[in-house]
DNA sequence: GTCTATATTATGATAGAC
DNA sequence: GTCTATCATAATATAGAC
């Protein structure tokens, strides 16, 4: 026997409330009207069975066309990856690297200010915020590289208004390093199990953790 | 062309220090040295590449034998990937459910120790943890629900631990369920970024994050 | 730009010798 | 229990008509 079991087709995939999110507003807006139903379609099937259990069909069929259409928008499955993974890290370090974000002085403010955005922005877009998480294996050497650039950028921004808070003394003395990866992991780390019309909106569950997240570096409970 | 592109091969798997960890002591003692052998090649690919990227072929060869020897000592690639995913989680749920930690009397005390067993856990067994958290779409969907009931019942403990702290007042009155939820993807997110031979052993970050649970729920800081 | 073929490759699994 | 073949299948991608 060869393989697949493919336990979610294209049609199952459309009506699936646990795949809704904001993916369609997400694309470049020079692609055309196919071949960003094209990606929202990779969104769905990579999200839910996998970036390699994912057939062109698959993807081709979610939009309603043939498995042959798909590469005239776009050169290689691969390249379908590339462009889901790059827009989607792009667009979550503009969530938070950002003027009305940077323009906040005090060192608590924003950094309640860049986790709740960060936070929110990853549960708006979770499925492609999934696909971001957990197919980055799946990316060529070269393409997985410029994605690991991005990924440091953000860290280091969290990490810059964590050390900030710290230096001015509105923070404990916390370990910046590690405390910035715990913050990080709770955003992240919600692509697993959030849905859009669970209990929580994007924005509730931001302002959730980004009280969490100032439990973390309160000043008197250092450490 | 066809597929594949498995960026990393069984022989580069064997020596990078990232996909290091304590997994060959995890398998089942009535199960054979080659069999143990095959589980903890499988577990290098699929974390390295994915389920899907890796061949049955890549498996074998990570223990020098021929691509057919696979069968003689499992029915089937998804069954490897099911004893590794259903042996991880049930390994996790022991590491928190056992005497030493249900004798603990005092909420915080008790707390403190879950966190730390199950974090460390996570850190030591990093790569199996990985494939457990990472690889549950290559399931069928009954291996799948099965795991799924071992996951719930591991959230269920945490999730008790921190609502008999808020009960008996040792916590903040705290939103049980979604500070639960982010303890647990504090010591799952670990998976995507921990090593062995990182600053900090299992140990430590097992500390480490208790220390922030408990700080989630201390008292005075309620909400 | 979309379709219906189809080329090419490689993957999961089996047959049968030793 | 391991090996060397090999089967059967299906997946990426292309060719060429419309």
């Amino acid at each position: 026997m060869a393989r697949r079991q493919a336990r979610f087709t294209a049609q199952d995939l459309a009506d699936d409330p646990r795949l809704r999110d904001h993916s369609p507003d997400l694309w470049r807006e020079d692609l055309g009207e196919v071949q960003r139903g094209l990606l929202t379609s990779a969104v769905r099937c990579f999200a839910a069975n996998g970036y390699h259990a994912t057939t062109t069909r698959d993807i081709a069929e979610g939009v309603g066309l043939s498995p042959a259409a798909l590469y005239v928008h776009f050169p290689s499955k691969e390249l379908v990856l590339y462009e889901i993974i790059r827009v989607g890290h792009e667009r979550a370090l503009e969530s938070v690297d950002k003027p009305s974000i940077l323009a906040v002085e005090d060192s608590s403010d924003r950094l309640r200010a860049i986790i709740s955005a960060y936070t929110a922005w990853h549960a708006r877009h979770h499925v492609v915020a999934r696909v971001c998480q957990m197919e980055l294996a799946g990316l060529t050497a070269e393409h997985y590289d410029e994605v690991l650039e991005l990924r440091h950028r953000t860290n280091e921004f969290f990490r810059d208004a964590v050390a900030r808070g710290v230096a001015d003394g509105s923070f404990a003395k916390v370990d910046v390093k590690r405390v910035t990866r715990a913050m990080l992991s709770l955003s992240i780390d919600l692509v697993r199990w959030y849905r859009l019309d669970g209990e929580d909106s994007p924005e509730q569950l931001g302002e959730f953790y980004a009280d969490l997240a100032l439990k973390l570096v309160a000043p008197g409970s250092a450490g």
